[in-house]
RNA sequence: GGCGAGGUAGCGAAGCGGUCAAACGCAGCAGACUGUAAAUCUGUCGCCCUAGUGGCUUCGAAGGUUCGAGUCCUUCCCUCGCCA
């Protein structure tokens, strides 16, 4: 069996790491977990390496655990914030939960009969504690001196803000989670982005005081863009894992437009890929970049993972018209179908009689534009499309004869945004 | 509490009492070039319309001086330094 450290090695997602966990990987099956916090109801791209890490480590046939951190998100982890955060309702956290486990078992195996991936909430024994049990039990084992010199801790100290007791005391839950994690299943592994070093570190001190037992961290690189911009920001927001909120389209084609200084670095964070499979990508990016074969690898290997094959096939036929084939020569029900992602406004047919809509109204009317005013200004840059054709003229008018199939048109601003408009019969 | 500096468009930052919807930079949005890339270049970047040497609302808030105020005066609110 390869050992699993070479291969995080090999992917870059080894930040940092404790002595020894390569020697631990080449002689034991190893159980490892990472927390996730119930911030949201589902994750995203962000989180999407720490949720491959699981995955990996699986697949070497070790164990993974994935906290979903029912109980410390009712803290809030200082660590990489600046500011105190606002704090989350219980209903808040247990409707998140929901979202995020449903989610992990897209990328774990709970049935396996070797190596049964486990999710486990960490509210189940946090809950449990007593003030006075809590502090005496666990709290005693920290002097204030080591959680003062926590990187988080002391960043937070020297900012106007401070940091409230409430979050001072969230290295204390993560390192009783290990801990638990340890006497119950035997995890002797925690894993996290590089922020999560400290937090580790404290559970694996702890589990030296009172049980006398080596354990280890892992900590993963922060995904960085050449852009300079945050890994999994768009102008739109955030880049979600859940196709309601980011729809399978985007997600492909979030992956299909990843810079080519990113390409490399991405395919090892988040495919299966092999090496070979990936050297020969790379070697395709250097010499031929224009076809983007790395990139599409990409979309479609993170694609399938996340949202399954049929979806991948239904963006990259998306994809294909959206950029190539001419939108005009195609059936309206075919449009419909490839454009189901892209938003969509319906309007009574009445409006396109006579001399129709103007085109300024409509960009403006359809959100394409926040305001007239900048919709003219659009259309006259030559920024707007319609069914792929550039309408630059403020003054043009569409009507029904010339949508598709009488019933829609195709809405383009600039290269790749795109709005659908229904148009509603006076019947239906 | 005392002293000093300042609050201008998403951010940063200019701004003689008239020619200020407000320089400039960044971000944003389009266009060109391309590979649905990067870099670069161009335009645009308060709102409205019948699109014009058009209308309307802005420069922390409220008053005032003036033919006219982002620009002067008063009060208030807030931020930031220094001292205590």
């Amino acid at each position: 069996m390869p050992n699993l450290y070479d291969e995080f090695q090999w992917r870059g997602m080894v930040y940092d790491a404790t002595d020894g966990l390569s020697d631990l990987f080449a002689r034991a099956r190893v159980t490892a977990y990472i927390g996730f916090d119930p911030t949201a109801s589902s994750f995203h791209v962000g989180n999407l390496l720490p949720i491959m890490a699981l995955a990996r480590l699986q697949r070497f046939g070790h164990t993974p655990i994935a906290i979903a951190g029912g109980g410390t998100g009712m803290i809030g982890d200082p660590s990489g914030k600046s500011q105190e955060r606002a704090l989350l309702s219980r209903e808040q956290i247990d409707e998140n939960l929901v979202g995020i486990k449903r989610q992990l078992t897209r990328f774990l195996d709970f049935d396996s009969a070797t190596n049964p991936a486990r999710i486990v909430n960490n509210a189940d024994w946090l809950a449990a504690f007593d003030v006075l049990g809590f502090l005496r039990d666990t709290g005693k084992y920290f002097t204030v001196n080591y959680m003062l010199r926590k990187e988080s801790v002391n960043r937070r100290l020297e900012s106007d803000d401070g940091i409230s007791y409430t979050e001072f005391s969230y290295l204390l839950l993560q390192a009783r989670d290990f801990l638990e994690l340890f006497d119950r299943y035997g995890c002797t592994l925690q894993m996290g982005g590089s922020d999560q070093w400290g937090n580790i570190t404290a559970g694996i001190d702890l589990i030296r005081k009172l049980r006398a037992k080596k354990a280890h961290g892992l900590v993963m690189p922060l995904v960085t863009m050449a852009s300079g911009v945050k890994f999994g920001k768009t102008e739109a927001g955030a880049i979600w894992l859940d196709p309601a909120l980011t729809s399978p389209f985007k997600f492909y084609q979030f992956w299909l437009n990843t810079d080519d200084r990113d390409v490399a670095t991405y395919l090892r964070f988040f495919t299966f890929l092999d090496r070979q499979a990936i050297a020969d990508l790379e070697a395709r990016a250097q010499s031929a970049p224009e076809t983007r074969d790395a990139q599409r690898a990409l979309a479609r290997e993170v694609t399938a993972l996340v949202h399954g094959p049929e979806e991948v096939a239904r963006a990259e036929r998306a994809s294909s018209v959206l950029f190539g084939e001419d939108i005009a020569t195609l059936a309206a029900e075919d449009v419909l179908a490839v454009f189901e992602d892209v938003p969509s406004t319906e309007i009574a047919s009445s409006e396109f009689a006579g001399a129709g809509i103007g085109m300024v109204d409509l960009v403006a009317r359809v959100r394409l534009s926040p305001s007239k005013s900048e919709a003219r200004r659009l259309v006259q840059s030559g920024g707007v499309y319609v069914n792929n054709r550039r309408v630059s003229d403020p003054q043009a008018r569409l009507t029904r004869d010339q949508a598709i199939g009488g019933r829609l048109f195709v809405l383009r601003k600039g290269q790749r945004q795109n709005h659908v408009v229904k148009i509603l019969s006076a019947q239906e």
